[in-house]
DNA sequence: CATGGACAACTGCTATAGCAGATGGCATGC
DNA sequence: GCATGCCATCTGCTATAGCAGTTGTCCATG
């Protein structure tokens, strides 16, 4: 058995099956805007444009209409669904749970591969927050939360979490770049979240995960200030 | 339009297609023991025990998978995972959390018609709790919870909570059996939780909910008494 | 002109056939 | 006897065809 690569491999690879990339190409897709809210599709009238047969392209519409992105009533068609800034929001919440659960799931089964992780893209945190490099914060961020996201050990909570990056993907960086103020703060709070990993506390690592979602979402302007 | 019936329809009529069919059954019998973890299973192979052709019954599988039930590995095969007490553990944690999303949720958009099924119920919890009957007790709290689950509004986490429910829906029972002492506790975090919906507080609504489904986790053995 | 009903064109859903990749046993060579 | 490579078999995956509902349009009828 070799070593291990300094950087180790969240999904080692990608499968990429027909499925899979119809299912993220309708996402991106949607996303984007390219398919805004209420536009009809069907199996078989997108299967040509991706090249594909009609059953992948079923199979990907099942996948969004779990994610909440498109609505199916079951003889008549196919719509994606509309989320504006209100449904933007609750997805927010509903990210902050899960990610809590998840961050309370790492701590409990925390062990020195991951802790190491954890530190090595806390010290790319500190270096680019110094620079100002929201570029590379933004992929040290994504990798931060990953590694939670798969040390928890959960494959409901990994497909969940999966399923909710497609929403946020955009404000995410929206909210890095617009307030570079805001960077200490969240530096901070990933140095705290890593601290009570490290303890093995797992209240305290959920308290903290969802405290810093939640600033970042508010940060993002996805939630209102009235919350306490 | 007539006048609604006295049980708003939560899901109002089942569709049951094949594929939603069969990922039931299956779900079940994985659930009740009837496929133990580890046991290979197939598309082809549960196709003709079910009556079904093999199309319906990887929709099914596809579904698990997302659910975590079953671990399916590409060209290979498909197997029941494993879930015994920490997996168990996991699940709950997961469900308080999104329980706690769906309270909060609810409390915002909460209206009239909401807050008289919630009273419905409370008043079914009553006379149950205090006549000690489990079974409409049981019942009710279904009821209670799934009218959350509705009012939140967002399919996404509505499909995640059901998901959820096919790993517990034992361990609730047994929950409400195994200690009757704790059935007024319940019934008083139920009022607290309603008054909190009522007043359209969700960080209160959220945190009842929580402390709700961690002490029913408690009570059902799944949760160590370490945590604070 | 308004209205109802049948028909054509969709839709999601299911069945069947066949693909490529993975698995395990068996024969072959060392 | 042991290792090695081949091949039958089984797997998930994809393509195609056809089913049964749904929907909208157009013509016939009051």
């Amino acid at each position: 058995m070799a070593a291990a690569p300094p950087l180790p491999p969240l999904p080692p690879a990608e499968n990429l099956s027909l499925a899979e990339g119809a299912y993220r190409r309708l996402r991106d897709a949607i996303v984007r805007g390219e398919l805004p809210a209420g536009t009809k599709i069907s199996e078989r009238g997108l299967a040509p444009k991706l090249g594909i047969s009609a059953q992948p392209v079923r199979e990907a519409l099942r996948r969004l209409e779990a994610d909440g992105m498109v609505l199916t009533q079951p003889r008549s068609g196919t719509m994606v669904a509309e989320f504006g800034p209100a449904r933007l929001a609750e997805m927010g919440r509903i990210r902050m749970a899960l990610e809590g659960s998840a961050a309370a799931l790492a701590a409990e089964r925390a062990d020195a591969a991951l802790l190491a992780a954890l530190e090595a893209q806390l010290t790319r945190m500190r270096a680019a927050t110094a620079a100002e490099d929201t570029q590379t914060l933004a992929e040290a961020n994504e990798h931060f939360h990953a590694l939670i996201h798969h040390a928890a050990g959960n494959a409901f909570l990994l497909r969940s979490l999966t399923a909710l990056r497609g929403y946020d993907h955009v404000n995410r960086l929206r909210a890095l770049e617009s307030t570079p103020k805001e960077l200490p703060k969240a530096l901070a709070e990933h140095e705290a979240l890593a601290r009570a990993i490290r303890q093995q506390n797992p209240e305290l690592a959920e308290e903290r995960m969802r405290a810093h979602v939640l600033r970042s979402l508010r940060a993002g302007g996805l939630l209102q200030q009235d919350k306490k």
